[in-house]
DNA sequence: ACTGAAACGGAAAGCCTTTCCGGAATTATA
DNA sequence: TATAATTCCGGAAAGGCTTTCCGTTTCAGT
């Protein structure tokens, strides 16, 4: 047959394997679920179990753990991100944006081991941060476009900090009960609400509030 | 009756030998060194060497790795806490306050190993939070309420809300600058000095630590 | 000094990770 | 469809680290 191509940019190139393809596919998967319930020092060989496949598939894929790690979270990353249109699709933009960011929240106050990793200070991890803000930077961004635009919400907040503060609020320490991010949000979301008069606009400066003091006892 | 002295409280306890402190002590402190250099993941041996003992005797004093890290980092707030009487002693109410901050920024912000194993979930470290509030608190407390005694200090912040805020703050993320934390907790104790009129009280908004349910009053 | 208990040290066992390569599976070509 | 050229797979084997185990050593108390 007459070069059924050419298409595979100049040449020499081949096409990926389908079944390497659909393995890695299954070895994130699988690795989700297991750093899920085990946590990401898991065995490997459970993840290959799950997954159906060789322990050399693993590491050709993944050769260090932080590799599989990465790949994880920044799937998890990207579902987060594609969950906005649809949401928008859904909701008023009020809503959409606090379901969205009730997604962001879960997302980073229930991935424990992964946050460990964030603050393990392994430079495997270096680019994740980063990632992470120029991922969800926009899909937040146009989220709140979309809710100021409708006069929902106040204009006043960059997703920047809004995504910054999400992210430091949500992450847990051991100690404070595990919904505390989450009324924090909430919290931050119902201030950014128009209908809203009552307060300063919060973390544009630290408006008072009552007496701190509280010295127990 | 083959009895005895019964001076060692009832009975039947020995002393603790003396060599066994001894090394409990070396393994503690090469532990630390070792952590500084190599990390919390650093192989035993090389700890056990630098402690000059066996490994038997790493694991018969900390049978799992967590119980080594864990009272490595009680040593250290240990030492934080006891830092606090010199300082009031060598230098003004306020400064000893900053300066005891300081110190304390050092510690959280450095030790990276240790912000990731307090994130890991791992039910090891369950105590550790609670340990640093009860150690550290009275330790603030005390500086805090001389330097207020003195007029140094603005009154409105407890102990624990500044400890926490501290601990937040400083956990680094890895995108943002090293010394960040380090700002942060400087703006927060300058805030305080009674001397600046300018601004409303810092954290009074939005961080409350604990269950802020309390809204009655 | 003597004795029994406590603690030691390091060899050995066990578990994981990581490497390696013969063979199977897939794509491209005819 | 058949064949050749690649790519990818799987799991055995190697290497390393952790953890156990037990004969020996050291210490506290008489």
């Amino acid at each position: 047959m007459p070069e059924t191509t050419g298409s595979r940019a100049s040449m020499g190139t081949r096409r990926k394997r389908t079944d390497a393809q659909r393995n890695l596919e299954s070895l994130l998967e699988a690795a989700k679920a297991v750093f899920m319930t085990s946590g990401v020092d898991a065995p490997a060989k459970e993840i290959t179990d799950l997954a159906g496949v060789g322990v050399g598939t693993l590491y050709r894929h993944f050769p260090q753990r932080s590799h599989l790690i990465k790949a994880v979270i920044e799937r998890e990353i990207d579902a987060c991100a594609d969950a906005g249109p649809a949401l928008a699709a859904e909701h008023t933009p009020a809503t959409a944006l606090a379901r969205w960011l009730d997604r962001l929240t879960e997302f980073v106050a229930t991935k424990r081991g992964f946050a460990a990793a964030l603050h393990s200070g392994d430079p495997a991890y270096d680019g994740l941060s980063a990632y992470l803000m120029e991922k969800l930077a926009p899909a937040l961004g146009s989220l709140l476009d979309t809710a100021v635009a409708a006069g929902e919400i106040r204009p006043e907040v960059s997703p920047q900090d809004l995504l910054y503060a999400v992210a430091k609020l949500c992450t847990p320490l051991p100690t404070e009960e595990p919904d505390h991010g989450r009324r924090m949000v909430t919290l931050i979301v119902d201030g950014l609400r128009t209908g809203n008069t009552s307060a300063a606009p919060p973390f544009a400066n630290p408006g008072r509030s009552g007496p701190v003091a509280d010295r127990r006892e």
